[in-house]
DNA sequence: TCTGGGGTCCTAGGACCC
DNA sequence: TCTGGGGTCCTAGGACCC
């Protein structure tokens, strides 16, 4: 993992990505108000928005609003293509990338002052390289952290590009809305506003004690700092994937068990199959339900060793399913899903040392003899797993 | 307004270890 | 026998993001 020391950060946003690849494939898309999905809105273009269209809307509340959109079906390898093309371009303006889902990423162009121009001139021409490369429109926000960068992107959309100056971080920071802040939901902004707090320079005003009571240790650390525009998270690269979950909605309708597990079987399938192509293991399985009321539960096992197996991963599904029978037979289940973690390399190497009363003191020499072989950095986790199956030292090779 | 499918991170209690 | 502090892992739930 390489890890960047300066800024500044450019966060670069694909504008409402799935509708614009549509808009692009389709010239008569272009213009008109376009959604993606039928069920529930994936993604809605600028002209379907106008409307009030939302991501995440219902259907039939998104076609009251914009009675004249065209719906498309989603086309996933299409938006998947595209997204490896934008990554391709983010790639060819700096080493110094971080993905942080399939339309925006930040990157880290401290450094590139010499070779490429100011930080706002790079923005430009990353913008315009992907409108020719790529044909989409996307929204740049330029400043010295992760945050305000991601924040500017937001206030700069669609097809736009804003940068922060150094010296007017608050004056641009502190009059906006809370809900602009990255981490505040619907939750949090409901707890601000209760107390009159509608500003991000109304957050600032209050200590670190006063948001932590209101809203936990972690929030409110979090909020406190962003408020005072501290923000140290550098622009990390090679971050890997720590979960892998499928998941599938059952509508209102009863489903008999046999029909429950069909589609565990399918998503499990499907699952293991996705985690073998990433070359990964997992070794805990997580059932995820919800309910008719969207209550939602889940369980979860963790296994003694990492698999990949179809099998396996099913048959401990299957188990968690057993336990919660009386739960469904109760709410009605509208959703069910499996997610995979504690993921690992597939081609991790396991050093297993025979258990016995000396095995803590010679994991110490055994450890160093493997960091003798694969360097230091490849000791990630040292794990006792029992008296049957003696020390196991799951290992990342270099 | 009745909500899909894919993720991340945090919290908190209990078990267990030193 | 009772007491303590510190750490990791597992499980379950929840907020939030795109």
């Amino acid at each position: 993992m390489f890890v960047s020391t300066e800024g500044p950060i450019l966060h670069a946003d694909l504008d409402a990505f799935y509708a614009s690849v549509e808009q692009r494939d389709d010239p008569r898309l272009r213009g008109r108000p376009v959604i993606v999905g039928g069920g529930v809105v994936l993604a809605a273009s600028y002209e379907a928005k106008a409307y009030g269209v939302r991501t995440a809307m219902g259907g039939g509340q998104a076609r009251r609003l914009c009675p004249h959109a065209v719906v498309v079906p989603p086309r996933m390898s299409a938006y998947s293509e595209a997204s490896k093309a934008v990554f391709a371009v983010f790639r060819d303006t700096t080493p110094i990338v971080e993905g942080i889902s399939i339309d925006e990423a930040f990157l880290d162009v401290g450094g590139l002052a010499r070779i490429s121009g100011s930080p706002s001139r790079i923005a430009a021409r990353l913008r315009r390289d992907v409108a020719e490369r790529v044909g989409l429109p996307i929204t740049v926000g330029v400043a010295r952290t992760k945050f305000l960068a991601k924040v500017a992107s937001g206030v700069a959309k669609p097809d736009g590009l804003l940068v922060v100056p150094h010296d007017g971080e608050l004056a641009f920071l502190h009059p906006l809305p809370v809900e602009r802040l990255w981490g505040v939901g619907r939750v949090t902004s409901a707890k601000l506003r209760d107390r009159g707090i509608t500003t991000v320079g109304q957050v600032a005003t209050l200590s670190e004690a006063q948001l932590v009571s209101m809203l936990g240790r972690g929030a409110g650390r979090h909020l406190h700092a962003l408020a005072h525009n501290r923000d140290p998270r550098p622009v990390q690269v090679g971050r890997r994937r720590r979960s892998m979950g499928a998941q599938r909605a059952l509508g209102s309708r009863y489903r008999s068990p046999d029909e429950l597990d069909a589609i565990l079987a399918g998503l499990t399938d499907r699952l293991a199959r996705r985690l073998r192509s990433a070359h990964r293991v997992c070794r805990t399985v997580v059932l995820r339900l919800r309910f008719a009321d969207y209550t939602r539960a889940t369980r979860s096992h963790t296994l003694t060793e990492a698999t990949a197996g179809t099998e396996t991963i099913l048959a401990t599904a299957r188990g968690l399913l057993a336990t919660v029978r009386p739960l469904i037979d109760r709410e009605g289940l509208t959703l069910i899903g499996v997610s995979l973690s504690n993921l690992d390399n597939d081609d991790a190497v396991q050093l297993v040392l025979p258990f016995d009363e000396h095995a803590a003191g010679r994991l110490d020499s055994a450890l160093d003899s493997v960091r003798n072989r694969f360097g230091s950095a490849a000791v990630t986790r040292a794990a006792l797993l029992g008296r049957d199956q003696g020390l196991s030292v799951p290992l990342l090779p270099d």
